[in-house]
DNA sequence: GATGAATGAGCTTTCATTCAT
DNA sequence: CATGAATGAAAGCTCATTCAT
């Protein structure tokens, strides 16, 4: 078993899932951690300070998306459109987690370092602008890590809520990949 | 009583900006509404059953602020500057409850009606690119409504994080609308 | 049923007596208050804050001892024997209780108003002395309230001590009270 | 060895003064002891059981100070002054701790030996108010070992209450050391 | 309709105690 | 002897919900 503050966070996210945040006890977190209840409180002051842990848990996912993903060798257009997938797909499986660590909501009082977390994330997605720019790909007048965020924002902000309304229906998600990837090509790719 | 139940939403949402939505009890809600513990519920069946009465409120309240500062004669250029602008001082004056709202939390069992609250929102924005195409300021192949979603999207999704980092300094709010503005723009007038 | 604020005060006092008051719970209390756990709370903080209005109570059953055993024509001798007598029961039968208020260990957080309970029992002894000094039956330059509560210090600390390490002997009970009755009437009557 | 015993016994003195005897737990006591959690077991039983050795280095610590200020050549008058002091000021330093030790509270269980412990205090009273005898400065038909029960008492109630208000006005607390020498060397000198 | 005291399920939280290292 | 992470029983406490008035 990997640490317990992991284990913790893992089985947290597991119950978040499940239960939704708003219904899950932290005596249902240590029973999926396999631990005593005031085990947990040697680790975590509460349940919703386990959140920025859960953000970088969740950053490390996005990363690791990316990169299993998105091939050096590819086009942007097709890099953006594999960008959008991931996300899409993660947004998916993770949608109370991911709604509640996007709109910062847990926030208020713990998510001081998330500008940190996610600071990988802008750097990743960066980078393929940047490397999209020395290619040419793009217009060369764009900050790369700043139009990161942004497109970043972006992105997220279209998933959200297309499975929010529970829109499961496959072509609709279709349409709205292909928009928002038509919406931030155009917007890059515009001299 | 109509009068009652606005009061108590109203009410709920003062709270709300007082307190976060986690921490808000019915109790500070009556509290505030100068009604009794009980008649609450002869309005509402729950604390989050308030939610979308709030989300009516809300985007009542944009959509007079867009009324307000958006006027007809404007190029577009101004007038998407001015909804850049209404948008990010809404977002900083209601931060958790539009970042409640906006990425659906509360959601699970009420957001059934949520559609048809933004519906006049998304009609608003559509309206206004719609007018746009009409002038040819902006392309002609989009879906004015659709599009609307997205744009929406990508400016709330900025504003959260511009207020989420108490990133009170003004010069960095002021690019970042900007930077949307730009992000935005380009990608409606790239033909 | 009296109020509910003394019925719980009573539940309070009877837990007490029986368990100590470190190993009493609110559950405890609320059990024999029968009341629910919650009701509690809109009464009291916390099980400590219970404490002033014990002391109260406590100070009322002494005035009330007070007036049924002091007789307003015995002589000064046989109504401080009276008054030792009254302390000593008293202190007996509530040892637990009367430490804590005595020692003033509850104190801290809440007893900030115990000057004003006591106030009405140095009254009480107060307005004997001074009768015996008008019937110069102790010396006349006393003040009868400052002594008073120098008096009753006496008492307590003597009767605490006796009952403390389970001196059930009578007859050391018993010397006790002749011994602080001559510390304390010489004192009052040296000229 | 002893010597960590006793730095365990310092160490909750040293809590019980800074956070209440309520409100201190083991783990504050053996934080400030610098030791682990487990190794208080190996010298306590339990929280309380570490009274009686307070107790033991309280009275210690009153022995010392007596021994400090007051001179065998003292006439008794002068004496009894310097004993009041030192045990006013004893109270006031340890406040809460000395509440405790004498009502007894934490009692219960562990004191059995306090009686022991006490002794001592006694004897050395004892022992003053047995050479004024000698000395006739005070009178001769005093058991000086039980009087010394009873003026330690009556000190220690004063003082107690003295402090308990947060009387920190100095002239009062002046008046009240008067008054106490007042009381006792009367009752004391009494033919 | 309106009230608000009372409820009590169920959550959070503490902390004395243990035991493998 | 010493450790200190882990335990989990047991306490505290909250707050949505009810219902007699």
């Amino acid at each position: 078993m990997e640490d317990k503050k992991t284990s913790i966070t893992l089985s947290a996210i597991k119950a978040f899932k499940e239960k939704g945040i708003e219904h899950t006890t932290i005596s249902d977190i240590v029973k999926y951690a396999g631990i005593a209840q005031g085990t947990f409180y040697l680790y975590f002051p509460s349940k919703l300070s386990v959140m920025p842990e859960i953000a970088i848990i969740m950053v490390e996912k996005i990363l690791e998306e990316l990169k299993n993903h998105v091939n050096i060798s590819d086009t942007f257009d097709i890099k953006l459109k594999k960008i959008i997938e991931v996300i899409f797909n993660l947004t998916e499986e993770y949608k109370d987690i991911y709604a509640l660590i996007y709109s910062g909501l847990a926030s208020s009082e713990y998510l001081v370092h998330w500008e940190n977390i996610y600071e990988k994330y802008y750097e990743a997605i960066g980078g393929i602008l940047s490397n999209a720019q020395d290619k040419v790909e793009i217009r060369s007048t764009i900050n790369p890590k700043r139009y990161a965020a942004i497109l970043i924002g972006l992105i997220e902000a279209s998933a959200e809520k297309s499975f929010l309304y529970n829109e499961q229906d496959e072509k609709i998600i279709e349409l709205k990949k292909s928009e928002v990837f038509d919406f931030a090509f155009r917007s890059l790719t515009q001299s």
